[in-house]
DNA sequence: GTCTATATTTAGATAGAC
DNA sequence: GTCTATCTAAATATAGAC
């Protein structure tokens, strides 16, 4: 049976363009950055990128395609919490861990952008993004059944919400001064039960 | 003295481009759109659009620039205001007022990336955005003062990242769904004083 | 002032040697 | 599998007619 070599050269060789890549498009962008830019941070040559990838919106959904299992993990670390409530505010926290970092904000901006324009990244994403969604869903229904969640807020549109906001913690992302508590505040004030003030 | 033959007329052209500039920009992106796409959406010469503007970036800019006095307004709406706690919720409203029209948020997400490449961009923009920092920050102090908003809040973050609430909104625009309610409970819940968390 | 036509540049993608 | 060299396409910006 024909076989790649060296397996695990392939993949080495593979996530050196992907970790190049990452770095350059989140500081100019996907159109600001060439594919030749990537090969050359890589250290192969651009033909080999394309040996890689079918083109260069593949190695911009592979990029992605990374994050996949961090937020699995994240969302499945909670599974069986008796704290709905802590829970998702550790996942939330979770997932703006790397909200303070300038490039991962230009990431996080760059990606939002794309999704519009590569229907293929759009499927990508929602997977990502469906697996956090749920997860928190399903968190913010225990809470309310725990009663630390208001009753009033519907999981899921909760759990979207949940979501920007943390996207909004990327947007506001300045070097020496990490929205991670204003993010906190935010998220747990929403949350909770016995306000005046109507949705 | 030289001077244009008929001054409404340019102003008129000039407007023209700039509606088919900022609905394309946003649809396809900056780089997605091409100046003959706008010329031809404007009904002029592609050759028309270097004649009003200096470059691409500038058509860009250009877009942007109208948004100042707008942000102006919605500030000196409420300058003399006695209720400063509703005060901020009308102007974040106002600023989110068509974060649920899917090409505005199209727009914000590619402001937000161009702002990294343009540095002229960034002063438009950071102008802009001063009037409303601003404006937002002196709510909040009197906010404090009036004892409607908690004194544990530095005026001036607060309003840094209320504005990036309201981007959040944006981000989370889908057609037939306003984020606007979950917005104000988001605002109107992290200002208020009395809670047991702490920042 | 506005047009048409085009020069210039640049980058994505490929062909074929090794 | 990886390289070098190159082809091709596209889009910005300009030159010059009207």
């Amino acid at each position: 049976m024909a076989r790649t070599v060296d397996p695990a050269l392939h993949a080495r060789r593979r996530e050196a363009i992907l970790g190049a890549a990452g770095r350059l498009f989140a500081e100019q962008g996907f159109e600001g950055t060439t594919v030749a830019q990537i090969a050359s941070a890589a250290g192969v040559s651009s033909g080999s990128v394309f040996y890689y990838f079918d083109d260069k919106p593949a190695v911009f959904r592979a990029v992605f395609e990374q994050a996949l299992p961090h937020n699995e993990a994240l969302i499945a670390r909670h599974q069986g919490t008796e704290e709905p409530f802590a829970a998702i505010l550790d996942v939330v926290a979770g997932l703006a861990a790397d909200a303070d970092d300038p490039s991962a904000s230009g990431m996080v901006v760059e990606l939002l952008r794309r999704i519009g324009h590569d229907e293929q990244l759009g499927v990508v994403v929602e997977r990502a993004s469906q697996v956090v969604r749920e997860g928190l869903a399903g968190l913010v229904a225990r809470g309310i059944e725990a009663g630390t969640v208001d009753p009033e807020l519907d999981p899921a549109d909760t759990a979207t919400w949940l979501e920007n906001i943390v996207d909004a913690a990327y947007l506001g992302a300045r070097p020496g001064h990490s929205p991670l508590p204003a993010l906190r505040r935010t998220v747990a004030r929403y949350l909770e039960p016995g306000r005046t003030e109507r949705v």
